[in-house]
DNA sequence: AAAAGCCCCTGGATGC
DNA sequence: TGCATCCAGGGGCTTT
């Protein structure tokens, strides 16, 4: 479910409440992607500092080490203090003295670990080879095109990889390639520089306009105060197979790519 | 080093 | 109604 886009709303909508909180106690469900790493008694007694974002993680900086958290593919965070008893797919509660966060994933492909600091082995594993974040300055044009000449797969698949851009997943990937004037199956090398910079420029864009309208809600997305997301109704491709395309008004298609689905406009991104 | 496949898991939609 | 099959916002690991 969740990419950037979906992170970044759900980090937006509980950082600042929770930030400055004591947690009182933690709770395991069934088993995420990885262990917690620590004993869940050595959260009590911490300091929630600061939630940070890095790709699609979320980092929950404690006054000792930090929690990485990852939704996967089903998983939503909620906070609040008003939390109904733990429901089967509720797999950690951290309660702290402004409110219980919860994160609840079906799919269980989520995780929460525990790190002694972003140095340290697990953390690294996770975040080290992350490529560079789209909304920041550290995004520019050159490095992008560096990266992505070195690389003979698909531009599409490039840029799930997550080591040259991360926070584009599988429906962002597909509306800024069409926003770009792309075809998703265009090898990764064969991209001129003028159309890295208009790549550069189109996921910027869409990536930031889909954290302005919410994210997007498919299934159960939904933001840490429960609140769903928009940008799906402004979707050009995605989900779109037959339908027509918004700018030519042909009929989207939908081809496979690293057994992933994607979707593209025949007529608009001709190469 | 890079690419391709496999796999983790549950639930909803579709088809017979 | 019941059951099988396919598909889903991700990404680490193993094998080429």
């Amino acid at each position: 479910m969740p990419e950037l886009p979906e992170v970044e709303v759900t980090r937006l909508s509980f950082a600042d409440e929770i930030a400055g909180a004591k947690v009182l106690s933690a709770r395991l469900g069934k088993a995420l992607r990885w262990p917690l790493g620590c004993a869940v008694e050595h959260l009590a007694g911490r300091a929630v500092l600061a939630v940070r974002r890095r790709g699609k993680y979320l980092l929950i900086d404690l006054d000792q080490g930090l929690l990485l958290v990852h939704l996967g593919m089903s998983g939503s965070l909620r906070f609040s203090s008003h939390l109904p008893q733990a429901g089967v797919h509720d797999h950690f509660d951290l309660v702290t003295t402004r409110g219980t966060l919860r994160l609840n994933d079906p799919r269980r492909f989520g995780a929460v670990v525990y790190a002694d600091s972003e140095a340290a082995p697990i953390a690294q594993k996770l975040l080290g080879k992350l490529g560079m974040e789209p909304l920041s300055a550290d995004f520019d044009v050159d490095r992008f095109h560096t990266a992505v000449k070195r690389r003979k797969m698909s531009i599409k698949q490039v840029l799930l990889a997550g080591d040259v851009v991360v926070g584009v997943g599988n429906i962002y990937a597909s509306e800024a390639l069409f926003l770009a004037g792309i075809r998703p199956t265009l090898s990764a090398d064969r991209l001129s520089r003028p159309r890295a910079a208009k790549l550069c420029a189109a996921i910027r864009d869409v990536l930031a306009r889909a954290v302005a309208k919410g994210g997007s809600t498919l299934r159960d997305f939904s933001s840490a105060n429960g609140e769903s997301g928009y940008f799906q109704l402004e979707a050009m491709v995605y989900g779109r197979e037959g339908q027509p395309c918004r700018v030519c008004g042909g009929p989207i298609k939908s081809i496979r790519q690293g057994q992933r689905s994607t979707f593209f406009c025949p007529t608009c991104q001709k190469a």
